[in-house]
DNA sequence: CTGAAAGCGCTTACAG
DNA sequence: CTGAAAGCGCTTACAG
């Protein structure tokens, strides 16, 4: 293996010299410069993370703690943050909870991240008190994406839930429904987060405007993910006359609500309608409406604030990669917070209530 | 910061001795042991990485490359690596190639992985000569996943993509039919990698075998997206008369195939049959037929498999998650390679051709 | 602009 | 079973 000594020797300077020539350091003349660098690309060196980070202070890498990178939404975020790291020489560490507490727990209470990543990004993980005293702890760098309770002092990039929720339950009662069902995470479905939480209050605050009283026969409980619409729309089905449409908290729950009817004997949207809230990959291809997120822009932002206190020098070398107009969150207290925009997207599983 | 010589202070023994106890080595006498854990606790000490990693010689880390991390296929391997791994105490670091051909020369040939990581795991992720070459040259333990070309000295795990395509074709003869058009990756798609190339000759295998000689003109080169799979079927509508049946390299194409075809005015299968490889998450809701592949057994596998040379103490603490019957691939003269099963899974998008 | 030297926080023979 | 000491391969003041 060759360390720095050997390109020093060859170059014919200090192993100080080396380093910065390296690392682009401004402090070296031209011509040593291109010394070091023919030497090192001769020898094919590469430096060594381990060493350099522990002189150096610094770790080059990034924690992404997600709840599923299956998940449409989470990969795409994934994806875009990844890039964007990368980009910058960041590394980018992987958590995927799997909706398991106990490493839930592990990732972010004990000593797991500390002193292995320079910075932290959350992505709709549920935090308990005492993960937000051990995050607060850390001191670290951090941002958290659509995630319900914030960490002191760490941006929040999001979009508003209530409002995509108000959103998607104001197209249904535009068309004329009334009887309109929701689905959404439980309690207890970690995946959900607190996000069900704000896009149910849509709901009910948009029936109430429409004057209607939120059914709570109409309102079920389930897990974030196709099967947890499936499960969700038989047992609404189950519970007498049929609504003429469903809001799914999710379009990955969407999907599984136009399974379950079309299993039921029932048509989209001739007899129910169904929006969710995402425009995932296939919602296209399904004809799915929904109440579009986006999700790469979410994770561009997030990566692209976590990088400032980093210290990484260019300011934005991909300009127009990152949205612009978002709107700066200043209730939060927190730097720079943003809430980007949704925007509904009608396709053909939304349609007037049949006349009976 | 605590630093282990805190500790050591604190539990009245050596460094030597808390490094040892916390790592668990038998060596240290179970009263020392007690002592030295419960001191790190009290101080809440977390081992500095970079400088374990400095002075063990071992990164501790394992680097997973991806085509595209938000597709199915890949999404599923990462969440069934990074949980495996995660239990065994490594760090996956995630590199998501994108289809940039510069992103993947980047991590591959320079000195990207080098001292970076243990163990590489590659998931159809091209290799030119000169890739194959850096790699072998970093002399490090690897495990390739569905890829064409392999590295010398690294298993390879993956599915019989001929058999696949060969079984989706049989399918559709089995059902009558014989004008069946292929929808696969073109040579300039990255992502597809070469096993297109092995599915297409499954396709044709069997439709010599059936008597038929393979049409040109219902052979479309698309990408292995949804998009590619409407692009290549509005592509192949414009080529004549339609197909009766459409074998779709993988299920996003085939479901890009079915949005095509239901714009076009054609119905799945009533007009058309739609098969697909993998048995994509959505599926199931989208009544799509498809030849099944294990995507988390085989990612669960290749960590398996990637474990060993790291020398990682307990042989399998979760049996049964790894299937068994694995056929090892002895031609490869690699060790231990793994050919997974496929498996007809027959739903609505398929169904004998319309009598005219 | 460059170098000598200390130091980053661990682990590993080696000795006992 | 335990400790003293060297060493892992860099970066960073400091001095010039």
């Amino acid at each position: 293996m060759t360390r720095i000594d050997d390109v020093a020797r060859l170059a014919g300077v200090s192993t100080a010299t080396v380093s910065r020539a390296l690392r682009g350091l401004p402090t070296v003349s031209a011509a040593t410069r291109r010394r070091v660098l023919a030497a090192a690309e001769q020898l094919q060196y590469a430096v060594s993370p381990s060493a350099s980070r522990l002189a150096g202070g610094k770790t080059g890498t990034v924690a992404i703690v997600v709840p599923r990178i299956t998940r449409w939404f989470f990969g795409t975020v994934v994806e875009a943050v990844e890039d964007f790291l990368h980009r910058y020489g960041y590394d980018l560490l992987l958590y995927n909870l799997g909706g398991r507490e106990q490493t839930r727990r592990r990732v972010l209470r004990t000593a797991n991240l500390d002193k292995r990543v320079d910075a932290i990004i959350l992505v709709a993980t549920p935090l308990r008190p005492a993960d937000v005293a051990a995050l607060t702890r850390l001191a670290l760098p951090g941002v958290t994406i659509s995630s319900g309770s914030g960490v002191p002092g760490w941006p929040r990039v999001r979009i508003d839930d209530v409002a995509a929720g108000r959103a998607a339950t104001r197209h249904l009662l535009d068309l004329g429904h009334t009887r309109i069902a929701h689905i959404s995470g439980d309690p207890d479905d970690e995946l959900a987060f607190t996000t069900h939480l704000d896009r149910r209050r849509g709901y009910h605050e948009a029936l109430r405007a429409a004057g209607i009283r939120p059914d709570p026969s109409l309102d079920v409980e389930s897990q974030f993910t196709i099967d947890g619409g499936i499960r969700a729309t038989t047992e609404l089905l189950t519970r007498g006359e049929p609504p003429t449409a469903i809001f799914a908290a999710c379009d990955e729950m969407a999907m599984g609500a136009m399974s379950a009817l079309r299993d039921a004997g029932l048509r989209v949207p001739h007899d129910v309608s169904v929006i969710g809230i995402d425009d995932h990959d296939l919602a296209g291809v399904l004809g799915l409406s929904t109440v579009a997120q986006p999700a790469a822009e979410q994770g561009l932002l997030a990566a692209r604030i976590l990088l400032d206190p980093l210290g990484v020098r260019a300011a934005d070398p991909y300009p127009g990669l990152v949205p612009y107009g978002a709107d700066t969150d200043a209730d939060e207290g927190s730097p720079r917070s943003v809430i980007l925009p949704t925007r509904l997207v009608v396709r053909e599983s939304t349609a007037p209530p049949r006349a009976n």
